[in-house]
Parts: C-alpha cells; structure tokens; sequence
DNA sequence: ATCGGCTCGCGCAA
DNA sequence: TGCGCGAAGCCGAT
C-alpha cells in the first residue's frame, strides 16, 4: 500500500483469501457489514486508500439479508435507519452507496460476487462475533479477487496480542503498557472527505442494479412497509431506540453534554439507570469507540502527557483524566475490548467449558441441588415466572430491546438459578438475549451472560445451593436497594 | 448507615 | 512467601 496515503495500520489488515489485487479492475469495493458508519471507520478508509491509489471510483456495499439469526422488525429496522443515514450523507460525495435490502430468500446470493468479478479489491470489516467470521470467510473462498478483512473494533487492534485474560484487572493492567502506542492511530472523522477519490458516473454498475435494486431513500425512512413485506420475525417489534450514525451522534453528544456528570456515582447508585444506552449503536457500527475517545479527549483538554507513569491495572488515576471520564473509559475501552478480545482469541470463548476453574468446579458440585423454581424456555420469554421484579426485566426486554443495567445482572443470576441444569440456562439466556436485546449477538453479550456464572468474577462465600461460591443476586435485596414502584408499574402485566 | 467475613487467583514486593 | 485486591453481593452485627 501506498506511502502516501493516510494510513491504517498494518496490524489492522488481513488478506482474508490471499489473492492478489486486480489493477485492471472497474472500481473498489467496500462491503459494509459491522462498522456500519462514513466515519471513524479504519476499514472504509482503507477502501478509500485503494481507490485514491488505483485511481478508481469506489462503491460501498450496505447489505441486509433476510435470513441472518434472529432477523425480525427489531433488528432490520435499527439496520434500515442506519442505511437511511448513510445514504443521505453519502449523497453529497463522489461515491457509489448501494444500500442493498433482500426482498426474497436467496434474492441477493451472487450479488457480491457480481461486484467482486469486475472489483480491483474487496474490503469488508474484521468484526469477531455472531456469523461474522464465518461468512468472512466464505465470502473469501467465493471470489478470485484480494479480499481483505479490516479491523475498527477498537482503540486495541485485536491482532495486538494472542493473550485472552481471565479478569478485567488484568487485561487493563495489559492495556496500560500496550495502548499508549496505539492511541495516535485515528480513523479519518469523514472517511470520505478526501477529493482525490474518482468520481462514480451514474452509469456504474446499471445492469447489476437493475438485477439487484438498490432501496430507496423513501422506504429507508419510512420503513413499516417494507418491514412487512419481508419474510422477517414480526413478533419481534420495532424497539423505541431508533438506530442509524445520525441518531448515535445525537445519543453521544447528549451523553458527553448531559449524563456523563453523575457517571462515576451513578453507577454506585443503583437507583438511577445511569447507563449511557450506547451499546446498540456500538454493536451495529454506527458509533466509533475512536470517535468515543477523541470526543472525551478533547472535553477533558487530556494528551498522552497525562498518562500516569504506574500501570498497575488500577481503575482510576490512570488515564489522567476526570473521575467520570475515566469511569466511562473503563466501561467503554476495558470492558468492552476484554469482551473483543475474548471472542477473536479465546478458545470455545461462548461455551461453558471457558469458564474459569474455580467457578466450573463449584457449578459442577451443585449441579444436582434441587433448584427453587425449574421454568422452561418459554415460561421464561412470557414473563411468567413467581417474581414479579424478574418478570418486569423480562417485558423490558421484549418491549424495549433492553433491561436496566442492574437488573440485567439479576435476569441472567436467577435464570442461571431456575434452570435444570447450567448448560439450559446458558441457552435460555443465549436465546432471550440473541432474540430481543438490541446489542445482543455481540461479544459483550458473551460478557454479560458469562458473568452471571462466574467469567471475570472471583469466588464469593458463603456457598449457596445451586450457585456454590458464584456470586449470588436476590430479588429480595434488589427490592431493598431499588426503587422500583415506577418500574414495576411500566413493565406490569399487559 | 456502615463493616467485616465469606472465598479465589494473580501480580508484585520482599 | 505473603499481601493486597478485584464489575455490580449478601447477611448479620453494630
């Protein structure tokens, strides 16, 4: 790659099929399919990169299928708004956007490899969860032309290291030597700001969009109709948070601005929910950690200079920046990447044999422990279990794609504890969580649920039926410690 | 309201 | 070898 061009770092890339490029080709292709953004984007920019270089026109790739796990109007209408907003900001540049819908089953097979035949280089984006890897993959094996693979997860590149760290102390103590490096590496803010790239003439590609039709900005933004007209799960609904880059940038700036004050004893205090609710945006790319980073930087006036000079893990006091800046920073670097970096390098990382030692031993010497309460998968999804605080987390979740941050931890604690076995329980909040939470079928999915059994946790006494030494959560001391009159009326019995 | 004990593994100082 | 401490807890004693 060139000398010259604003760079990406190495580290970052990946030659996914290992075939060359194709100088001779028509244009440059960037298949959208995690970092869902124009901006802040390592993957787009190298896709630019290319075009700049070769002197050809670019077009971006935005596909939705219809049979990805758990397609429903939920999640295809957080896409679908996405869409909406990268096509209205692409509109004023030089480039070819092609939002891509699938109307049928199978309606859009051959469609990249249309593009990939005529393509002097494909690059998608190097996302470690959910089918990702695998269709990577696949996609590579299906195409003659170089297909690389680019990494905008995070501040840590995920080639970075092979470690997969068993506690947050950790892999922060890690991040404190290993980062610093790092942070000078900034995605472009517009990837495609840069004139230099050739213009797309209105001609490219006719004869392939008129067999694959691109959408149109009308039933982008408008989407109940088309919504219907899919072969999706409509028993899913749409979910109050609206997705797309216009809308996370809004969450963002209301977050720095508003929220971010009472963060670092908001969290302490689990009365309010004083979560930033960013994670759906993170998950479907439509916000940049980077951007996250560069944004928080420039509030708190920090450079590198500031970086304390003991690195020991600790979670604060590091950075040198404000309290709640650096409490957000934990959850959203440390937490966050830990989660990446499990799922890219860690073996069996969404199994319950990746537990650690002590906590598998402990769950497998309760395993026979009559359990309290035993309900199935679907008495769980109804809400119908004897608890009514759980039950209200439940409807949380189906209505509204998430649960109160604190709440969340009890859910996953008492499915572990009303299951047959460990390995049921794993499932049914795999499910639940897969099926309706807007950032779910992440690697922070993994996190979450894991946690509940023990991951990144140490072992707490006194040891308990069907926990053993898991740390183990009541609906009864929630109640004394929440205020839940209004939560429990807003997510009551229909 | 606050405190200690419950319990495990790891890095680091000694 | 021992010490300190860690995503969010719980419970009983004070």
């Amino acid at each position: 790659m060139p000398a010259d061009a604003p760079s990406v770092p190495d580290l970052r890339i990946r030659s996914v099929n290992g075939a060359p490029e194709r100088p001779d080709g028509e244009f440059v292709v960037h298949w959208m399919t995690a970092f869902r953004r124009l901006g802040w984007n390592f993957s787009l920019d190298r896709a630019v990169d290319w075009a700049v270089r070769l002197g050809k026109p670019l077009v971006i790739l935005e596909a939705l299928r219809l049979d990805y796990p758990w397609a429903s109007d939920r999640f295809h209408d957080f896409v679908l708004g996405g869409m909406a907003d990268n096509l209205e900001r692409a509109g004023s540049h030089p480039v070819l956007y092609y939002p891509y819908v699938e109307r049928a089953p199978g309606a859009g097979r051959g469609l990249l490899e249309a593009l990939a035949s005529r393509a002097v280089v494909v690059v998608t984006d190097d996302y470690p969860g959910f089918f990702h890897p695998n269709m990577i993959a696949a996609a590579g094996r299906r195409m003659d032309t170089r297909l690389e693979a680019v990494d905008s997860n995070g501040l840590l590149p995920l080639r970075a290291t092979e470690r997969v760290f068993a506690r947050a102390v950790d892999f922060r103590r890690y991040l404190q030597k290993a980062l610093p490096p790092h942070l000078h590496e900034l995605p472009q803010e517009d990837s495609l700001a840069r004139t230099d790239v050739p213009a797309a003439g209105p001609g490219l590609l006719a004869e392939v969009r008129r067999r694959w039709p691109a959408a149109d900005r009308h039933e982008l933004t408008d989407r109940s109709l088309l919504l219907a007209s899919l072969d999706i799960d409509h028993s899913v609904g749409v979910a109050p948070m609206q997705g797309g880059a216009a809308q996370a940038e809004r969450r963002w700036r209301d977050f720095l601005e508003e929220d971010l004050s009472g963060y670092a004893e908001g969290r302490n205090d689990p009365d309010s929910d004083a979560s930033s609710r960013l994670s759906p945006y993170l998950h479907f790319g439509h916000l940049s950690s980077h951007q996250v980073f560069a944004d928080l930087a420039r509030r708190e006036l920090w450079t590198p200079m500031d970086i304390a000079p003991v690195a020991r893990g600790q979670r604060s006091g590091w950075w040198g920046m404000s309290q709640e800046a650096e409490a957000f920073l934990d959850q959203i670097v440390t937490w966050r990447e830990l989660g990446y970096n499990m799922s890219a390098h860690g073996d069996r990382s969404s199994r319950f044999e990746s537990l650690p030692d002590w906590a598998r031993r402990t769950i497998d010497e309760h395993r026979s422990d009559p359990r309290p309460f035993v309900y199935t998968l679907e008495e769980f999804e109804t809400a119908r279990t004897h608890d009514e605080i759980w039950n209200a987390a439940q409807r949380q979740l189906v209505r509204e794609g998430r649960i109160h941050n604190y709440l969340r931890m009890l859910w996953g604690k008492k499915i572990f504890e009303w299951s047959e076995t460990p390995e049921e329980a794993l499932h049914t909040m795999f499910v639940l969580n897969d099926k309706y939470a807007l950032d779910g079928r992440d690697p922070n999915s993994d996190s979450g649920i894991f946690w509940c059994l023990g991951r990144y946790d140490r072992a707490w006494g006194p040891e308990r039926p069907v926990f053993g030494k898991i740390r183990f959560m009541s609906s009864e001391n929630t109640r004394r410690k929440l205020r839940l009159k209004g939560y429990l009326e807003a997510f009551g019995p229909a």
